[in-house]
DNA sequence: CTAGGAGCTCGACTCGACTCTAGATCAAGC
DNA sequence: GCTTGATCTAGAGTCGAGTCGAGCTCCTAG
């Protein structure tokens, strides 16, 4: 149960999202934030559960390697609401496209890569035969 | 059969590398290719098959993530030869590692979006269902 | 012989995404 | 009341990986 009405300071919510304070005031500079963040009496910032959420959604978004200016503008419709939900969706399949592309990528370039590894290591067994006097017929 | 003892000119190693002539030099300077370029007697760079075999390594270590240096590392551990087997297997499993790692991340990135996309489709779907006059029960 | 297209070097610039600094303010504990 | 540690803002700095420009040279086709 997530209380929706516990409030964090910039420095637990760096500690829960793993961002660090400075990251978390570049990305309101951003823009990609659902919501302006409120200010308490002394004008620092309070975050929600809500926010927490919202931020961990990003992180998401960039780890799989969304650029900035793309999570604003989806953060954009998110704040304008409805009507935005078809361009929010088209948003997200082309970012699932990309990713799975990647992913693609990556293995293939694992491919090769474990197929060098295979030839190194063939090096040291034949080294190793060798070195032992193996009855290699 | 890859003949080897034709040689290119950087443009056309750009075209069949899918670098820029730009990325080329820059890469040399780096000191990331296999042995230094031999230049013809205009001083132009002059590449073999087997330059284009490295930079497309190269391409592949790069698009997987490894960084120049660590790849100018790999290639000064290549260009020592015998002896530094080791090391290179080292490098290269340790790649191996990070990139199965980072298909891990995005496999996890890309669950939350999937997740994300089906709401968004279920919302249509909804709409859609109720546009017509659906008889749910 | 000359025009145009590649290449050359060196150094500066860009871009994205942070990351840090300075100098001020604030809240809480002693 | 004072100190200490967290926050604040605005703006500058960093880092990685290219990317580009100026000014020059060199080959080749017409």
């Amino acid at each position: 149960m997530t209380d929706n009405s516990t409030t964090m300071t910039i420095g637990e919510v760096a500690a829960r999202t793993g961002l660090s304070v400075h990251t978390l005031r570049f990305y309101e500079r951003e823009g990609i934030l659902a919501d302006p963040v409120r200010r308490d009496a002394g004008g620092r910032r309070v975050y929600t559960e809500n926010d927490i959420e919202w931020l961990n959604l990003c992180v998401i978004l960039r780890t799989s390697g969304m650029p900035v200016p793309e999570i604003r503008r989806y953060t954009e419709l998110a704040r304008q609401g409805d009507g935005t939900e078809g361009e929010r969706l088209a948003l997200l399949r082309e970012h699932h496209a990309r990713v799975t592309a990647q992913i693609g990528d990556l293995h293939r370039c694992l491919d090769l890569i474990t197929y060098k590894i295979g030839i190194y290591e063939d090096f040291f067994d034949e080294a190793e035969r060798e070195h032992a006097g193996a009855l290699t017929p």
